[in-house]
DNA sequence: CTGTTAGCGCTTTCAT
DNA sequence: ATGAAAGCGCTAACAG
């Protein structure tokens, strides 16, 4: 009297045709053991592993990890495990290298958020189920992205209302997606308001946004008094520029991060910033992604999970 | 003539019994199909998946990447997949409870990194093979640390030759382990060189280390001029009582954090700090995990790679 | 209702 | 030097 019914027993199977004291018996002495079913075996069968491979950029930027942990969650309660593969920042490999996991049969889908770039892509991952996060692959129905032009949008009606006119754009490169999706937002709505706008593409570390401050502050026309910034580390930089060069924030240059981090409240000036909704994004892709597993309609998707605006001190009025 | 044969040649038999026409027409077929061995099957046939799960706090604070980078990049090197699981920082688990990926045969060993406290652990996951990284579990042979020791050794080195003979730690909880090892340190060194040093432990967040520098300044007796600070989101918290309370870095005050990170340079008063050396000791989890993997012998690892003191502007000579 | 059987894709004796 | 056969631990189809 075994085995079989033992499967049938521990997997609730449907068809419940099972005597109440086997039943019984089967999950005590289950219990007693500590039998755990063997994972391996099981997914050799059904062909299906319950583990995605999570490809992300490790980087020094806080927002990653609550991406990561919106992600872990979800596929907890779904019944996935993840596991993180790394994307080294410095010679980003193409999503197609990831492939292997799924063709070993290691993981059964892939959730990528590299630092990929527009065009960098070799249509390879095609084969595997797989989702973009927070960046567009190659084609449409596996992405699944936050809603940068709003972000941009608020950024832009807040300073606006407090009378600014010429503002920047401080951001990673211009071949990131996400940076891409900003720029491109920013440009049309300013354009629409007769707001001037100043974009500055540059490294997403601390360097690159102290270099690129200093790039805006240098140029002599239009002076813009009010900046978003693209990441935490760039906006580290930002601010050491602004501090070297004796610029008051918010009373001549109003500061805003795209990036939302607790110890944005602790900084000299406390800095606003706009906060996305990060874990929300994390759940989404992972729903996503069982989706396309399961077979069912691919289709590319916004999360629409509301941003805030966080007010601290660094937005003023626009000076004279 | 087949999958046997096919086994042996693609695993590199060191029996190698194949004829070499034969040998190259199956490397070259399994190159041309893209041929992938189902990493699962061979799994539940060695008895080994090739996979670690490494528990984590996923937490905003960059030490973590750059341990897990290197425990990644090693484990790849050898081998295996690694994936992460994540630790709510709130409500943590006992390691034990992540002992069922290996009884699940989903993981050949556990990376513990939990924000594990002093004698929180239920001896549980002995059965596993596994390493507590960065932490001691309950049982001698399974750790792998820093010399902590040395890096307060370092600070308080740097601070006596410039005159401060009062002394302060401000760090996290008292039983979370790396915290205990730096604290009895700190207490022991001080005391053979006639140093006063005042321990404060708080949550190890922007707000405790703010609560902490509070609470120091608050003190009347022997003001501490120097203060270590244990990490990068308690620093945060430190410099801004500080400036509250307008008292001057380095002037009235020095600074070290235990945490190096690049934004340290970009701060309002550059911050000095003791770099740690964590992709070693990710790396060397890794190794040791695979010696118990491989049933070799079980011994306690200091990391002995060098610690850096970061020097910035963060410290100063002792008052007065 | 429950036991028997076959097979997931691979490795590994054991024969040839 | 290679083919045949068994089996890792599980599930699913089929008998009884």
């Amino acid at each position: 009297m075994h085995t079989s019914t033992v499967s049938r027993v521990l997997n609730g199977d449907p068809a419940q045709s099972v005597r109440p004291e086997i039943y019984q018996q089967i999950l005590a002495v289950a219990r007693q053991q500590g039998y755990r079913p063997n994972a391996l075996a099981r997914a050799l069968k059904q062909r299906r592993v319950g583990a995605f491979a999570f490809v992300i950029p490790l980087l020094r930027n806080p927002i990653w990890v609550r991406l990561q942990r919106g992600a872990l969650q979800r596929a907890a309660e779904r019944g996935f495990v993840v596991m993180i593969m790394e994307e080294p920042d410095d010679d980003a490999k193409p999503p197609d290298s990831y492939r292997y996991l799924v063709e070993e049969s290691r993981a059964d889908g892939l959730l990528i958020a590299t630092s990929l770039r527009i065009g960098e892509h070799a249509d390879g991952v095609s084969i595997a189920p797989h989702v973009y996060v927070n960046r567009r692959g190659p084609r449409r129905g596996n992405n699944v992205v936050m809603d940068e032009p709003g972000a941009v949008r608020m950024f832009l009606d807040h300073v606006a209302e407090l009378g600014h006119r010429n503002v920047a754009l401080i951001d990673g490169p211009a071949d990131v997606d996400t940076v891409h999706r900003r720029v491109t937002a920013a440009r049309r709505i300013c354009a629409q308001r007769g707001l001037t706008v100043a974009v500055l593409h540059t490294a997403a570390t601390e360097e690159g946004g102290w270099e690129a401050a200093q790039r805006m502050l240098n140029n002599r026309a239009r002076q813009p008094t009010a900046c978003a910034v693209g990441s935490l580390n760039q906006l580290f930089g930002v601010l050491a520029a602004f501090r070297q060069s004796s610029v008051a924030v918010p009373d001549s240059m109003s500061v805003v991060s795209f990036d939302e981090d607790e110890c944005l409240a602790f900084l000299e000036v406390p800095v606003t910033s706009v906060a996305m909704p990060l874990a929300e994004l994390g759940s989404a892709a992972v729903d996503a992604l069982i989706t396309r597993v399961e077979g069912g309609q691919e289709r590319d998707l916004l999360v629409r999970a509301p941003m805030t605006l966080v007010r601290r001190n660094s937005v003023g009025l626009a000076p004279r």
